[in-house]
DNA sequence: TCTACGATCTTT
DNA sequence: AAGATCGTAGAT
């Protein structure tokens, strides 16, 4: 299939989100099938890592879209976010799982090697298996070389659910169903917060 | 400079 | 239930 062209990135994170389940992320060897996402939203945001304006760390979170914001969590766990929206909007989806489809042998956590059916779900996860670190930043996914997203089918029934980690937000935006999952399977973390969505 | 705190993961 | 682990942001 071919890549995602960067139009699709160019909306509201929410429907970029619902629309990325199911397709490719693929670094060489690697490919990843997106099973699980947050939006993190233009508008107010309260969760959004761009809620107080631009920083050096956010930069790339503020446009242009279709490209990538890859940050540092906890001191460790580098996660992979698609930059959404207009230019000057800062808002992005972030990859939560994703099921291993190609690469298995190259494919790394923290630990070690790929082995176990709970793996790659959680975004430190993912960041690891694509080998990522922050110098991703501004990185075009609609271009070919590096890292790539490739549109695929489109998911039958998606769940949706609040998002996780992020408490600090007002409590308007910690109850809202941001988080969109693949329904029926089994590379989805935090499963019981989630149901079904129209 | 100093300090507090994560859009987490693992082990206990 | 809590420790690991360190870059970032805001305060000083």
């Amino acid at each position: 299939m071919a890549r995602l062209p960067q139009r699709f990135y160019r909306r509201d994170a929410l429907d970029v989100a619902r629309d990325l389940l199911g397709k490719i992320l693929r670094r060489g060897p690697v490919r990843l099938r997106i099973t699980e996402v947050e939006a993190y939203r233009h508008g107010g945001d309260t969760a959004n890592h761009c809620r107080a304006g631009r920083t050096p760390r956010n930069a790339a979170m503020w446009g242009p879209p279709g490209r990538a914001y890859v940050y540092v969590c906890y001191g460790l766990h580098q996660m992979l976010n698609l930059v959404t929206d207009e230019d000057g909007q800062g808002a992005a989806v972030l990859i939560r799982a994703a099921e291993p489809l190609a690469g298995h042998d190259v494919i790394r956590t923290r630990r070690g090697g790929l082995d176990g059916p709970a793996l790659l779900t959680g975004p430190g996860k993912v960041g690891a298996a694509l080998g990522l670190d922050t110098s991703f930043c501004h990185h075009p996914l609609y271009r070919a070389g590096g890292l790539e997203v490739l549109d695929a089918a489109p998911v039958a029934q998606v769940l949706c659910g609040p998002r996780i980690g992020i408490d600090y937000a007002t409590p308007e935006h910690v109850r809202a169903p941001w988080r969109l999952a693949v329904a029926d399977n089994r590379w989805v973390s935090h499963r019981k917060t989630l149901s079904a969505r129209a």
